[in-house]
DNA sequence: TTAATTTAGATGTTGTTACAATAAATGTAA
DNA sequence: TTACATTTATTGTAACAACATCTAAATTAA
């Protein structure tokens, strides 16, 4: 069952055509299925990314523009999703001392907290998820890097 | 400059997870590029992809159902969407003759013509994009597909 | 130092998505 | 035929995204 049954549609243009339609088609459905995941810890997937970048630099603090540059999804706004985050006290933010327009953000401990229960899941997640080799998943790689040169 | 230069993070659990994370960013990617494109006429991303469905369907009418079933992010409003471009007289509606709980959407000379440009536009495009050969893109959409199953 | 420019981040507005609730038509079973 | 469940599509609402604008701080140039 390939992109071509999902959707229905038995020609395109080519292989080129077909496979970026088959990127898209294929992160919704990693979407979908990721979603229910997160909700389940009151997350939206923006706001897990964010706090990823942030265990990523810790204990280092981030400012918002070094969010917006890492974040996978570079439209979303990410004053607003460390609002979200700091409500339920996931991160800390703090002005930054030299730099006086900056914001200092930090990972705290329940957010640590938070991703570990949530990576543990969603590593099961991921096991279950694939028919691909890890070689496989090398060469996927390899495929969507030289994609996007 | 792979994935991993892009979002700026040297180590990945797996190959995997690296690949779960670069569809999701080059999907992102792809989306950046290509949204300015439909604007320049007055469309978003699930517009063009319904319009591209009821095209598929011409002259058949499809139902609104049939769109949900077929669009590439199931998650975005079909009904709405349909509002949209019946708005912009792309697409017609009526009601289905023999289930009256269902409507006919048609894609409209007007909307036929506005895919028709965009197309060619999208066609540049594609053929602009890409560093990857047929047979590459062959491959990619195997994996893809794979990851699926 | 002052004035102009750039940078960091927050905020306002508009439109869209996500999800639940609804309405209407159809199907099913007593 | 009536009652109840299911299907089809629309609508209401709250949250979110997209994009422009704004404020404050820092940098640059005169």
């Amino acid at each position: 069952m390939g992109i071509s049954e999902d959707i229905k549609q038995e020609k395109f243009k080519n292989e080129l055509n077909k496979a970026i339609i088959n990127i898209v088609y294929t992160n919704s459905w990693l979407n979908t299925r990721q979603a229910g995941l997160f909700k389940d810890y009151g997350l939206t997937m923006p706001q897990y990314n964010v706090l990823r970048i942030l265990r990523g630099q810790h204990p280092k603090p981030a400012t918002v523009n070094l969010l917006i540059d890492r974040m996978l999804d570079k439209s979303s706004n990410a004053s607003r999703i460390v609002d979200k985050l700091e409500a339920k006290n996931l991160v800390i933010r703090k002005q930054c001392s030299n730099d006086r327009r900056a914001v200092d953000v930090l990972i705290s401990d329940a957010g640590l907290e938070l991703l570990k229960k949530i990576d543990s899941k969603l590593d099961k997640w991921e096991q279950d998820l694939c028919g691909l080799s890890e070689e496989e998943c090398a060469q996927l790689n390899h495929l969507l890097d030289k994609l996007r040169t």
